[in-house]
DNA sequence: ATTTATACATTTGTCCTACAAATAAAATTA
DNA sequence: TAATTTTATTTGTAGGACAAATGTATAAAT
């Protein structure tokens, strides 16, 4: 096997210590099964015992405590933490650092999760959460264009109803690139006004009163617009 | 207004120095619009403005630096850089960290998407796909207990399939934790054998001949052990 | 002997200084 | 002008220092 391909040629990043020691922590944790609330050693002893500087130690752990990986107790020493998943996307969220294309992406992954939703919804939908969104289209006059608060209100409220934290979380998080995205469109496309658009509140009695397979062809058609072409309409 | 109420009392979470620097550092980001290339002082001038020392920069800077925010060339200066939106979803990805409740969240995720590509297949679907989607499923023996390499093969080419670069790797990072509670799912639950079930193949006819509703309905029957009782089934 | 007071050891957070390495820019020389 | 040498710049890494505060061990007092 003496071929002489060495790789992509590309990735022969040399990495800092830093980043090595990140590494080896990381992997020091899972190797070892660490759970949260289990004390780590010190920041000394982990610099003696990988032989750098406890500049380089405290820089990688500074990594990690952001993550919410770890806690550091000052005067007492560090503990694994249980940390947040969406912590360091949420750091990165800026429409001006992410590529246009990853925006466009995902807003897509938003149709796809609301296009998802619709078995969840009809499972674990209550009559309270029915009243909550009731209450929420009815706040809004013109049936048709529908206020921004609004049309944040009932979103963010379908998505609360699925009873998944960390979704309507990742919800949240995406939220501000939606609407960028949604902004772009709006600018640049002319809108070809469908002819009978389904509403919030359409989207409302189907929730209600239909079927989840009624929901799903209701959202696709209030989504209808942003959808890419599809030969099977 | 003088109310006793002064928070909760909780989050009165003393932030370090390398906190709010690291705050400080994103929010001058996104206020002064940093595009990627852009490029960024130096340590010690951003150390002197802030009135603290290197080292605390360093940190904060590592930290965005791990997220791919920014890049530092050594020698030459940091740079702003594209950060991919799960670089640090990725590293906390950790099953004996994350809580069994984030995990089962994160397996509903994993349904709640499947639902919802179907009109994305069917807008984007290629023959070369689904040469290739075939491929995968003929390589399976037993038709109904398909082995781990196929259903991985299988659902990643799914993902692949929507053309959507973003959801892809999300998938692809989620997948060990789709795994990790799949195998709890077998472990607890004796499983129900349902009657007929929908197989991959069966999933590969309906992408190719069918229609997104049946691809759908397929998929919901495919993964029908692990969705919630609904009502109205 | 029990309680109280004191001293000590521990560990993170922060600051400081120093220097290597390597590149780009500037200055010098041919 | 061209080639060479020198210098300045900036990140990466090392190492020392100390404050603060907490828990623990030690000493003192009743």
């Amino acid at each position: 096997m003496t071929s002489k391909k060495i790789g992509t040629l590309a990735p022969m990043e040399t990495l800092s210590m830093t980043d090595r020691v990140e590494n080896i922590l990381r992997d020091y944790f899972t190797e070892n099964k660490f759970k949260p609330g289990d004390a780590l050693p010190n920041e000394l002893d982990m610099a003696k015992e990988l032989n750098v500087s406890r500049n380089v130690v405290r820089e990688a752990l500074s990594r990690l405590r952001m993550l919410g990986m770890i806690e550091a107790r000052p005067r007492k020493g560090m503990i694994m933490a249980q940390p947040d998943l969406f912590t360091g996307m949420e750091k990165v969220l800026n429409p001006f650092i992410l590529g246009q294309n990853s925006l466009n992406e995902i807003f897509e992954l938003r149709l796809i999760m609301e296009m998802g939703i619709s078995e969840f919804l009809f499972a674990r939908k209550t009559d309270q959460d029915l009243t909550a969104l009731e209450a929420i289209v009815a706040n809004q006059k013109d049936p048709v264009l529908a206020s921004k608060e609004e049309e944040v209100a009932f979103h963010g409220k379908l998505y609360e109803m699925t009873g998944n934290e960390t979704f309507k979380r990742f919800q949240t998080l995406l939220m501000p690139i939606f609407d960028h995205v949604f902004t772009e469109y709006s600018n640049k496309k002319t809108f070809v006004e469908t002819s009978n658009p389904v509403t919030h509140y359409d989207l409302f009695l189907f929730l209600k009163n239909g079927t989840p397979d009624e929901f799903r062809k209701g959202m696709q058609r209030h989504l209808a617009v942003y959808f890419p072409v599809t030969e099977t309409s």
